[in-house]
DNA sequence: TCTCAAACATGACAAATGTCACAAAACATC
DNA sequence: GATGTTTTGTGACATTTGTCATGTTTGAGA
């Protein structure tokens, strides 16, 4: 049968359902994995692209320097939705970096082999183009819920993303410095900082350093939605 | 010949490139062209995604009601990078509405027409992806310059995204009014008003009514890049 | 042309957010 | 443990941005 260590891994999904059990074997063997550990920069903004990569266990941020060599955080992606789609096909070369939020691990393929995939494999093609409309879909969603919010629903909307969308828990370790979810929003550390503590002071949330304990989830919800 | 009128139709070089001139004809034959004026939302959010739009001609802008019943704009496309690509794969249903900010030509196709297209030729779905990774990074990237700018900035970005990429032009019709600008910015619309005012009277731009002549166009870019 | 509604504009003031200064806590390294 | 560095936290104050009020301009339609 397979011989192929990726059974859990999330790509399989796109692979079983449209590969032969024989052809799996050579996209198995084709394949690289690499752990990386907390704080690994594995994609590097304006490195050339050579490789299709997907997230296989893991948490990780996408990443860019403006032209000030400020740090901007364009999104934050997990298992379930990240592959670095969005720039593999439309660019030659990275625009944006990608960094590990936590030990994570990386499977990779030569790019030409993927888009042979694609263009001798219909039903690949076509799933493939799902996870990538997904994805970009909820980056840019993602993104306009922190665009048109002030200071509380921003940060009340960072607090929720980690508690439904990546640790499925209203008690979980914060993966990010307080200065990264200013980077993401757009807002200043201390006045992130400041909104946290009021949260805490409110009984909305309980803060133990990075421990983050969600009281009022509701409440939470409300001031996301009122500002 | 092929007797498709849509010879100057973007899209053209999805197909083109990738379908032979026999084939061609049964999806012209197949296609429909809508011609929309100016305030007209021909895609509505909620609705079925039954067909594959594409912008021929025109100008749209990308915009969703959220839960208190605020507008707000996502993006705005023109016929180099606008199809419908971003919800149509992902989803059944749309989640944002397009209306056509300036009389546009729609053209769509049933979207089993497309997805048959994406499985029997490799061609066509590798272009087809190249498209949407495109066009989802031009909204992130488009995105995060609104989100990590303050309020001059984020103007500036909005007029000088009109003069480069929409009209190449430093002299144009602004075809959305201000209280749009805030919405796609997510400032008030008085804080919009006063910020074109103040670049008015700091001699950057001229202003008649809609229409903006950027004069000092190095000095804006400043602006952009430092706040 | 007249009328009404929407868009544009500006002032005065309130509220939100950023900046600077400083200190405590957490963390890495020797 | 000792030391230095980064992160977190808070106050005071300046700046930015929003809100409300009010008036003018523009544009569509009777």
């Amino acid at each position: 049968m397979i011989s192929c260590s990726c059974d859990q891994c999330e790509i399989k999904s796109i692979f079983f359902d449209t590969i032969s059990s024989k052809s799996l074997d050579f996209y198995c063997a084709a394949r690289k994995e690499l752990l990386v550990e907390k704080g690994t920069r594995f994609i590097k903004q304006g490195d050339q692209i050579k490789e299709f990569k997907y997230l296989k266990s893991g948490l990780v941020k996408l990443h860019k320097t403006d032209s000030h060599n400020r740090e901007q955080i364009i999104s934050f992606g997990n298992p379930m939705d990240f592959v670095n789609i969005h720039n593999i096909f439309g660019n030659d070369v990275y625009d944006y970096s990608i960094t590990a939020l936590e030990p994570s691990t990386i499977c990779s393929f030569d790019i030409k082999i993927i888009k042979d995939l694609v263009q001798t494999n219909g039903a690949f093609a076509l799933k493939l183009i799902n996870t990538i409309s997904l994805s970009a879909n909820r980056i840019i969603s993602d993104s306009l819920k922190i665009r048109n919010h002030s200071l509380y629903g921003k940060v009340a909307a960072v607090l929720l993303f980690f508690a439904d969308h990546i640790y499925v828990s209203s008690e979980y370790e914060l993966p990010i410095s307080r200065k990264e979810i200013a980077q993401y929003t757009g807002l200043s550390i201390e006045t992130v900082i400041r909104s946290i503590s009021e949260f805490r002071r409110d009984g909305l949330i309980k803060v133990f350093g990075k421990r983050i304990e969600i009281i009022d989830k509701e409440g939470l919800e409300l001031i996301y939605e009122n500002s």
